[in-house]
DNA sequence: GACGATTTGGACAAGCCTGTCTAAAAATAT
DNA sequence: ATATTTTTAGACAGGCTTGTCCAAATCGTC
């Protein structure tokens, strides 16, 4: 009754491949235009499929947009974590590891395909479907700032940072990171390599000259 | 031919309130609903008038659309520009005086009702319709930046701050006023005047370690 | 009270979109 | 090569929305 496992993982594979392309597609045209706006037929052509095939593995369009919603945030969640995990544990050169740390955030996790996606599906339908993000509400951001403030705080155990609260800090330090891009960003424009180190750079230099210590004690 | 004076401006009276009414309700609904979920008869009902004088007063939906923007930017663009006149010039004590300024930035520009709206129409439909939004965005936030670098400019010359670049530190000024508030605003949520004045207070303290200066050499 | 303009409610056509259905076609495994 | 499953193209009904039209009603002024 049971297939053999080749024939199996073969079909998943073509029918995987689909639904990804699918989901990829949708992402894009949700985002574009809007959960009202977006057109199943388009999104069908933009993923190089009929239009009941996306029914087939979709069944709905706001279960499309649930699935959508899901896979872009465990994909954010994924590129945080492993973003975090670079952060300069033991730094030598604290300002240029600093100013390293910030732009891969920015294009790892911010400045991504997936975090405009996230963004903007979360201003446009967040107030409307508060239950589709509510699980990345509690374990993105927050969970994110609570790492990034221990990692400050053990350098600041360290002797490298003054810091009087880390959170506080972790939230600056992020903030700080973005000032430059938030209207490229809400514009939809692309950043250049340029202008993201030259963004990090400035945070950066503010963050160590508010919170910076002149030597680790440990020298 | 023409009327007299009363008539007239009695009509346009009546005239105008239906039609800020209509704005008013139209900007709700589209900041909701998205340009394309919007429904005109739901503006016609929230505007407390029958959907054919919307139709009378702004013809097209997309019409209507820009009315509401450019209200909206006007609006703001005042806003603005009223708070930034009551910067600190002359402070006394420029911790505090910085942290109200923060605040009323906030509540005037911000977090206002306007605030969130150009925000969210800007994410839906800025990448959909750049032209509705080429006007504030050459004389907006530019124009803001550049008038609150003149004015963290004067208070280094006066010996209150010490700066490299007065525009760096204006956008970072900016953002770090936001940096408590992002996720309480993407979420919609609604932020008290306590957490408000918190964050204001956290900005202006890390502002300051970065870039204030122990007396102004005046004293 | 009469007059002019505005507003109203409802009817209406036209278009678009969702979601379903069906029969043919394609792909895959045996 | 055949049988099974997936995919496709198209048609289709149903619903919703935009924008227009029109006759009745309302409002403010003379």
């Amino acid at each position: 009754m049971t297939p053999a496992i080749a024939p199996d993982i073969a079909v998943v594979r073509s029918h995987s491949a689909k639904r990804h392309s699918i989901l990829d597609a949708a992402a894009g045209v949700f985002c574009r235009e809007g959960f009202a706006g977006a057109n199943i037929d388009l999104i069908a052509a933009e993923a190089g499929v009929s239009r009941q095939t996306v029914y087939n593995h979709h069944g709905d369009k706001e279960n499309l947009l649930v699935a959508v919603v899901r896979e872009i945030t465990e994909r954010i969640n994924a590129g945080v974590f492993e973003t975090l995990a670079t952060f300069p544990d033991k730094p030598v050169n604290l300002e240029a590891e600093l100013v390293d740390f910030a732009v891969r955030l920015n294009q790892n996790c911010l400045c991504n395909r997936d975090g405009k996606f996230l963004r903007k599906l979360l201003q446009t339908e967040g107030e409307r479907y508060p239950e589709l993000f509510s699980g990345w509400r509690e374990h993105g951001p927050a969970k994110t700032w609570a790492a990034l403030a221990a990692r400050f705080a053990r350098l600041a155990h360290a002797g490298w940072l003054d810091l009087d609260d880390p959170d506080v800090a972790a939230r600056q330090f992020l903030a700080l990171v973005n000032a430059d891009l938030q209207m490229a960003m809400i514009f939809g424009d692309s950043v250049s390599e340029e202008q993201l180190r030259a963004a990090a750079a400035n945070a950066v230099r503010c963050f160590l000259r508010a919170y910076g210590k002149a030597r680790p004690h440990g020298t």
